[in-house]
DNA sequence: GAATTAATGTTTACAGCGTAAACATAGTAC
DNA sequence: GTACTATGTTTACGCTGTAAACATTAATTC
């Protein structure tokens, strides 16, 4: 065993990665982390001010994953028209991206990091994740201005961060009868929409660009 | 000082929420909730089996106020039919609920309570303040069934629920000048959206129930 | 190439955390 | 009044983030 690991900065994000989407983020500790990574519990501070910049690392990473499963979609070496149907699809790897990588999403979107201007990197790995949003819009439909690009952009992008948070709380509420021992609304609702995505998003998608 | 005191259950979840819409639920401790309300630090293990536990009456508490300021403009005491204005002023007052309560909006929707199942009055209160969602729909707009309702309220709910949480990137986000110095789009984009809430809505809101 | 410095590791230490266990006090039922 | 239960306190434990001091290796300077 060498006395310096290498490669410990970009180990221990794949670690911190891993652990993360298998406990979630407030169940991990640093040490837990280090132990992973077989250094001393203080040798992630070589590397990461604080716990919360190693987070923001892997944030970062959740965002450029999140981006190239979009651009996969929408093919990024061409830049004609796409169809509706490729727009969905692309929304659709954002959905699956955010249910798949549910703890990482956490940590791109939840209270973890409390300011991305404290880490550069994860800065402006978020804004070309919108970036990519905004392009998958732009290829589908003739809009007037980039400002109105930028307002279907922020409406779709919350309707599918809503889908995701949604998808939380079924899992929370999942199959209790209430008091008076029928079952809740809510769930089969949310179920409903998940068993059939595609149409409900259709309709959603196209209805927010439109609207 | 009284060796018992008398209602130390109610005062633990008032020191609770207010502490943590102060600071944040991941910054505040069962000590410092404890030491708020004047007992010992362990105290609160005769009326709280866990922090989550107590942490989950902080979220009841949350649902509950939060379907009060819903209930408020729909005027529960009437059945009638409600103007497209009074709806949308319903989802404002969602949104400035979450955004007034932002953190305890975070205990009712992150990932502290894992599981719904394990609190009931938590667990009943998240199925109200849905059910106070619905109403509002069904007293603005005839639909088919029962379960139309429920799609449409779904679709509005993941619609909410997004826009705050990007309401919370933003200010995350927020002036920083990118690499190449230019400012940020979504920023602008979101803060467009905020300025000009109300036909932002009725558009949005509108297009989801029609589609 | 030897000496110095910087980078990157380890060991030790500390205060704050959630919470278990043992004990103290006060209110309730008989 | 005596026993019991509910509700408080004290003490203690292992885990946490992280600061400080020290060790080892790599890079830089002469």
């Amino acid at each position: 065993m060498k006395y310096h690991h290498g490669n410990l900065r970009s180990e221990l994000i794949r670690c911190a990665c891993t652990l993360c989407e298998e406990h979630g983020h407030d169940k991990i500790s640093l040490r837990g982390i280090a132990k992973e990574a077989n250094v001393s519990q203080t040798a992630p501070y070589r590397h990461f001010e604080t716990k919360e910049s190693l987070l923001a690392a892997v944030a970062a990473y959740g965002f450029v994953e999140m981006q190239k499963s979009i651009d996969e979609i929408i093919d990024l070496s061409k830049t004609n028209k796409i169809s509706k149907k490729t727009l969905i699809d692309a929304m659709l790897a954002y959905l699956d991206f955010a249910i798949s990588n549910n703890n990482i999403y956490e940590v791109m979107f939840g209270t973890v990091i409390k300011d991305f201007r404290n880490f550069p990197d994860l800065h402006d790995a978020a804004l070309e994740a919108y970036s990519s949003l905004k392009s998958s819009i732009k290829r589908y439909i003739k809009l007037k201005n980039d400002q109105e690009y930028d307002e279907k952009c922020v409406k779709i992008w919350a309707f599918l961060h809503g889908l995701v948070g949604l998808n939380k709380i079924e899992q929370k509420l999942e199959d209790v009868p209430t008091t008076d021992g029928s079952y809740d609304m809510p769930i089969d609702a949310l179920r409903a929409a998940k068993n059939n995505l595609v149409p409900f998003m259709n309709s959603s998608i196209d209805a927010l660009i439109k609207s």
